[in-house]
DNA sequence: TTTATCTTTGACCAGCTGGTTAAACCTTAA
DNA sequence: TTAAGGTTTAACCAGCTGGTCAAAGATAAA
């Protein structure tokens, strides 16, 4: 309980990380306690001993990949530095981390679509109106440039994480594409190019737009 | 069997709609033959006379599902038109298409990704090494002027269809976004604005790249 | 060593899930 | 009217799933 014995957190430990793997990998109603006591090499009942049900095992796994996902997101938007190097370094760090995580976009898009009650702890990791603000008061000036009005950077901020997300959960089709292509390049590379790609292309579509 | 009466189309067509419904909204490993049956109001056991298993089923409506995804795609990006008109007339159609099925995107995407042998029925849907090619020929005096090589049209084809698609996948968290900046916005306006916003984006990067 | 507490386990269970089956029902053609 | 074949149903089933529990095992303090 209060006795931190080493064993404990060693089993607890074990106990989260497989779960993290069955549930990132198969989503909360395809995964089995079973299997997640069998990776843990644990018998099942103990599942049920650190986490009461397989709801709240969920629930903690799934907080702690939500902050994965957007912690990094966050920091770098708050950075006092000009936007077009919060972008460069946005897609740099955000493709970094799902590059090590790949099943991560598609694993919490799906389940925040399937429990909506979710969306309460996203509130509080991703504090958009937050981030929004800042944005908004660090970059006036360059908005303006842009032709970014304050209405449409919702649809900025959209376009430039989807260039950066949306591969990741389309992954599998695009696998088969390049193979199809006889291409060579790994998916990893295709991302490792998107840096610039994206980057580049973003700060081209601001500098050259409508206004 | 060969005879096709009324009540056997209808039967089998109201089952239809109900696997498509309940697999769309749950996935495959959250949907149950006993919702299926209840939707369609027939008992469970018609479910295995007309389609043999849950798997046959899923495999039926998944078919269906990934055409209406892509076929619009494909038949735009064939078309004899310029790349800026069809970049256009992309957003314009498959975003209404979206807008009418909103779960299709992180359906599909979800259920590849946990069953890859789907992948097959991909290639022969979507075509992607024709459509490049007759992409290339088309287009390859603008492709040129805007720096774009064939080996980058991956990046560009996975951005373009990313801004259309991934709102869609993460549609819950873009309403929660909503809700807490007080926009009266509904999504659907958001995507409709979005038609607008993402063809000048993407045609205002290209004639503005590196090269 | 003893004792109290925390860990771990094997055995078990109720309820659900996909799937089957025999019988009833309906439609149609002879 | 009747016989045949397709359609629909209620009842049933084996196996899996999340979850429980009593007992055994480990640990550390007294």
């Amino acid at each position: 309980m209060v006795k931190t014995k080493n064993t404990d957190l060693q089993t607890q430990e074990r106990i989260f990380k497989a779960a993290t793997e069955v549930f990132e990998e198969k989503g909360f109603a395809a995964a089995r306690m079973q299997e997640i006591a069998d990776r843990a090499e644990i018998n099942k009942a103990l599942l049920h001993y650190y986490f009461r049900s397989k709801e709240l095992l969920f629930e903690a796994v799934f907080q702690v990949l939500l902050k994965k996902m957007f912690e990094k997101i966050l920091s770098v938007f708050m950075m006092d530095i000009s936007f077009e190097k919060k972008i460069k370094l946005y897609y740099e760090e955000h493709i970094n981390i799902l590059i090590k995580n790949p099943n991560l976009p598609l694993f919490l898009l799906n389940e925040i679509s399937h429990n909506p009650e979710l969306v309460q702890g996203i509130r509080e990791t991703l504090r958009y109106s937050e981030m929004r603000d800042v944005i908004y008061k660090q970059h006036s000036r360059e908005l303006r440039k842009y032709g970014i009005k304050k209405g449409e950077l919702p649809q900025l901020m959209v376009t430039v994480v989807s260039m950066a997300i949306f591969p990741f959960a389309a992954r599998n089709v695009m696998k088969m594409m390049m193979e199809q292509l006889g291409d060579n390049k790994s998916f990893n590379n295709f991302m490792q190019a998107r840096k610039d790609f994206a980057s580049d292309f973003v700060i081209a579509a601001l500098k050259n737009r409508k206004k």
